[in-house]
DNA sequence: ATAATAGTGTCTTTCAGACAGTATAGT
DNA sequence: ACTATACTGTCTGAAAGACACTATTAT
């Protein structure tokens, strides 16, 4: 038998013999910004937003996805994330970490698309978050996504269970919304998880689905890493910090417990934010000698 | 914020302008099988394994790596993956879940290659386990991957943690090995991972961190979720089911408490393991109303 | 004074960890 | 009788949840 080398082999390779899917990168990018408020004395609520952009041609003209691209063929995954935050946002070294990817046939009409999503984190002092605001085609819509219905269904040999989520994503002018169905399916010993978009009001592609996913993400692991300072500025109370939680999980924190838990995670500063027409609470930071627990 | 001109956006949606890379699916297949045990009356340990195949082209060849291959045009990421388990271990409807992306422009020789990577688990019970054993190219490897060295260091905004893991896959007649080195940079506020195989003997291309990744996700949803049962039979004992929580935990678990944290878990069937020279233990099986805590 | 938030103390409940004890087959 | 595993009861301490209480500013 003739066997060649590995170079030679290399040398020899024809790179155009199978037909090849695109890839593209998706970025969920997530802040937190405050509202506005009337009354001089009541602190400003907190919104979780996400950043869309308005699609200017087929297809999906005229509807909202998410900013990103193609990925190059001379950069890493993680690079064109990278790239693709940095063109919308013009915001480099924040926190970054890959989600899903998304690889059914036909979900996007104009050729074989894989989705690669990513998710960011942003504190919105960092740039002008309104900046994009009308008549542009970037903009940031307040997130909510609530699930609705639940079922439970036993079968000889398993179970299935089935959530319906409400995705509503609201914007300066328009209001977008869509619904998300997750199966979990249990037959004998294959446990199976199928999510898809059953309705899409104004959100282009399986975009929801994947806004879904990231905020299914946020949620989990705000609960056992610091990423949550990734929304913060350098300087924050611990009522900020708080209320950053509340709008991520949708619930409501009593104070006394919250701040037992994220403790270890702070370092007291020895200034205060006054003016508030109440008590000025003192101001906290990121603690890094903070341990994660180990895994 | 940066706008992005029409133009840029008409350019990209231009997909026959691009070079496109390959995508191709990898599956991590992990099973727990009983090893032979010459005293009778003791009970048999558990080991857990990973399916390897043996590359009889280049790159790699000779090397061993995760069965896997191109995605069709004409599949989904999970159909393909599917396939891929299915021509490998003849196995269908098992559990099985996407892992993570890997993208890095050089992670292949040939050409450029993204990688999407599945994790499923299988019942050992299910099939020959001992099939591929010896003169083919498909075999088991004893999985033990263990954090060797752990470091973490103060930076004046933020901190660098540096953590070494020793992969060792014991096969028939081969012992391969892996360093792989994880490292979280807290930055200011920017906190990223990075995960990159220092040194790999004997296991082809980045897929010696595909399994340390697999069994990381292994390890953390073992805890939480009901996927241990796709690794054990239709009927099983509690030892046994504790034994592959031990192996995959790689800890000593105390019996009392973990009846008592899977009690919910399992149905009591009215069957007995007899004759192993010991008391008989009961068999149970697998609760399919088992609630899943809302996340 | 009042409205509104800042911040602390402590009781209770829940859950994980540790360990001791009893039970029962097979040779 | 002995070995090895099967199975249960309960003490302890840590963490999560609930709630009450005090403190301090701007108007």
């Amino acid at each position: 038998m003739n066997e060649i080398t590995e170079a030679e082999f290399l040398k020899s390779y024809d790179v155009t013999k199978y037909e090849r899917p695109s890839v593209t990168c998706d970025m969920v990018i997530f802040t937190v910004i405050n509202e506005e408020e009337a009354n001089y004395r009541k602190l400003p609520k907190k919104v979780l937003r996400v950043l869309l952009i308005n699609r200017k041609a087929h297809p999906y003209k005229g509807k909202w996805a998410l900013p990103g691209g193609f990925v190059n063929m001379d950069e890493s995954l993680d690079e064109a994330a990278k790239r693709e935050l940095k063109e919308e946002t013009n915001i480099e070294n924040i926190y970054m970490e890959q989600l899903y990817t998304y690889g059914d046939v036909y979900r996007d009409p104009r050729t074989r698309v894989i989705s690669c999503s990513y998710m960011s984190l942003i504190d919105s002092t960092l740039f002008d978050v309104k900046a994009g605001d009308d008549a542009k085609d970037a903009q940031w819509f307040d997130v909510s996504d609530k699930l609705f219905e639940q079922q439970k269904s036993i079968t000889n040999d398993g179970y299935i269970l089935t959530k319906l989520y409400k995705l509503i994503l609201k914007g300066n002018e328009s209001e977008l919304n869509a619904v998300i169905k997750v199966t979990i399916i249990a037959k004998g010993k294959n446990i199976a998880i199928n999510r898809e978009v059953l309705e899409s009001n104004g959100i282009a592609f399986d975009h929801a689905l994947i806004i879904h996913y990231g905020l299914e993400r946020l949620r989990t692991k705000i609960e056992y890493t610091d990423i949550a300072f990734s929304l913060m500025p350098e300087k924050f109370t611990l009522t900020e910090f708080q209320q950053v939680y509340e709008v991520i999980l949708d619930t409501e924190l009593l104070k006394a417990n919250f701040r037992r838990k994220i403790s270890e995670m702070v370092i007291e500063t020895n200034q205060y934010k006054a003016d508030a027409g109440h008590r000025p609470s003192k101001l906290y930071r990121f603690n890094p000698n903070w341990e994660e627990i180990e895994r």
